[in-house]
DNA sequence: AATTGCATGTAAGGAGTTACATGATTAA
DNA sequence: TTAATCATGTAACTCCTTACATGCAATT
């Protein structure tokens, strides 16, 4: 995935909310916007390199209690950085969807196959449906964030629901197509 | 992005359908699949020949009308591998939505700027729908594919279809979310 | 005559993950 | 004491796109 570059952009978000240790970042990644966003150890540290030398963000370090760790703290230009990115029209990145992959060379091979690699499908985004509304009502309950955050945090959270309804009715749709008979 | 290989399955899975050059099979990539899936030169070419040692497709140099080109078949045990790959449970990439990422970012941000991400996006979604429905009618018309090939092809657009109409509903809901006056 | 499409490839470079390396602290 | 978590980084490697390089054929 050639020349996007959002990464940088990524961090800069994330420092928004407050400073973070790179090791907070990965951890915020991974537990708070893991369902449409990741960023690894390899990307961050590198990157955190990149922006202080750039001025975008500054580092701070602290012995907190006994074990030293490094604080990155925006600057007002990483912020002014980050407003004209996330002003810019998002661009989407080239889908690749492994199942509908597998899914159109379907009608070259058995028929079983298709309909057990959809019928798993149904299954897991069942279960992960349940997660997400969990998730969201988790996020509703949030008293340590504000209003704005638990607004905007719940809406990202929403996407995912309707996304995951609405392939479950595919799956279902699916299913049934599969059943018809042939002409 | 690594070890997926799933490029491999990719050309092997178009070969199912009937020898084709490099060339007819970027074209493929490009004009059919590029909804769900997206293969460039730079990886075809290289991969043809791995595949090639692997003994999984078979060459055939063709003057086809004054100018040459190779042809590749898949081979018997091409198919035994796609067909392999196929049957095993697909594995979902990590999503990486920037629209998402700005969105969430929005609550520290002035706040225009989710809106008119989320407008953009909403306006790109219902064009793109419509896109969606007119090669769902193509698909169902092309009487140069087998029904069982028609069924498959409409069942990968329909899941664009169902995931561009929860897009456009979480759009609209967003979008009333942010008029709700703050508590 | 010029542009578009057919046709095959390579090179350079960015993006991204995983594994490795190291070591302290804390909770079971 | 053993495992998990905190903490920082690097190296190797894969994946993937874009641009370049080349040249013929068909169309406008």
């Amino acid at each position: 995935m050639a020349k996007s570059g959002t990464t940088k952009f990524a961090i800069l978000g994330i420092l928004l909310a407050g400073p973070q240790s790179g090791y907070e970042i990965a951890k915020f990644c991974r537990e708070v916007i893991s369902s449409f966003w990741s960023e690894s150890y390899g990307q961050i540290y590198p990157k955190l390199k990149e922006l202080l030398d750039e001025g975008l963000i500054k580092k701070k370090d602290v012995a907190a209690s006994k074990r030293k760790k490094s604080i990155y703290t925006i600057t007002a230009k990483g912020r002014k950085s980050v407003e004209a990115w996330a002003a810019e029209p998002a661009v989407s990145q080239p889908v690749r969807n492994e199942l509908l992959l597998k899914v159109f060379f379907g009608s070259e091979l058995p028929a079983e196959i298709s309909r057990q690699q959809i019928q798993q499908a149904l299954a897991g985004q069942q279960s992960e449906l349940g997660h997400l509304k969990a998730v969201e009502r988790e996020i509703l309950a949030a008293d340590d964030l504000s209003q704005r955050q638990r607004r905007h945090a719940s809406m990202t959270v929403r996407l995912g629901v309707h996304l995951m309804q609405a392939r479950i009715k595919w799956a279902k749709e699916s299913l049934a197509s599969l059943d018809e008979p042939s002409d």
